[in-house]
DNA sequence: AGAATAAAAGACCTTTTAGTCTTATATTTG
DNA sequence: CAAATATAAGACTAAAAGGTCTTTTATTCT
């Protein structure tokens, strides 16, 4: 459904939230060792992020990542948006160059509406919602 | 969503689907002239399915590709198995080894009832369903 | 039987995604 | 300022997905 990456970047900012919520910067190290995630290649991610606007960064001793913004500003949407694109959201189910309603695929009429549910719950949650069910053993294997 | 694999997968079932309602065979050439589909790949795919018993052919002069079993227990749910596997259906959405309701990842519960909504609509949909809505044009650039 | 036809099989190539590693740059602290 | 620390950037490698091509095998038709 969502790319390596993307699940990643979403684990990497519940844990950046909830330290975020306590005034706490995050290293990398730490970031990639309570979400699971590969440091390098999370790091990438980070980074993409803070170019977009969603995350903040400091160098530095006592640097990290942290997140000014408001949590419950920041969907999933968003978060996904940043890392995939849309695709997800507007593709056509069967691979058709574009989902166009007046010229539907044979799955159009179904398929949109698992689509649109996919979209609306990704709208309608926010960073903030995902921290209360992120425990400590969440993301342990 | 699904992979490139799976959409022409399904796309070219559409069209044998709809010749072996009238006793045609379709021919490798013929099918993917019509899904807009890469030959070699879609061969290939559609080989796969053969094996698994979705579909079947006969090779020779005036062979083809072709539909014995009855269109109507061909659920999509059944192609997307057959090409993709369960993934899709099954997998946490936040990439977790194992999606576990009892050790949830923070998008396990909206997640869980998307995923849900798009293996309903897979079970529910049968092949026979998808070709009243092909037309001709449908699959025309 | 022989020629033609069409799928089957699998080796092969290309592109994209996933992931690592090294070097540079910014920031803090002594 | 110097040393230590942490992100930034980008080159690089690995693996998976996407796709092609050639050879083989089965079937039909003359
Ligand atoms: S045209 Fe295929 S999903 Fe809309
Ligand atoms: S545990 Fe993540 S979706 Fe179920």
């Amino acid at each position: 459904m969502f790319s390596n990456g993307c699940e990643y970047g979403i684990r990497a900012l519940t844990i950046i939230g909830r330290a975020s919520k306590e005034d706490r910067k995050v290293g990398i190290k730490e970031i990639c060792r309570l979400a699971k995630t590969p440091e390098s290649f999370t790091a990438k991610i980070m980074q993409n992020l803070v170019r977009r606007g969603i995350l903040d960064s400091q160098k530095g001793p006592a640097g990290g990542f942290y997140i000014s913004k408001d949590l419950d500003s920041i969907t999933l949407y968003d978060i996904v948006e940043a890392i995939d694109g849309t695709g997800v959201f507007v593709s056509c189910g069967l691979g058709l160059a574009h989902c166009d309603a007046s010229r539907p695929c044979p799955l159009h009429d179904k398929f949109a509406s698992v689509r649109q549910e996919l979209k609306a719950m990704c709208k309608s949650n926010t960073l903030n919602d995902l921290l209360s069910g992120l425990h400590d053993q969440v993301y342990k294997r």
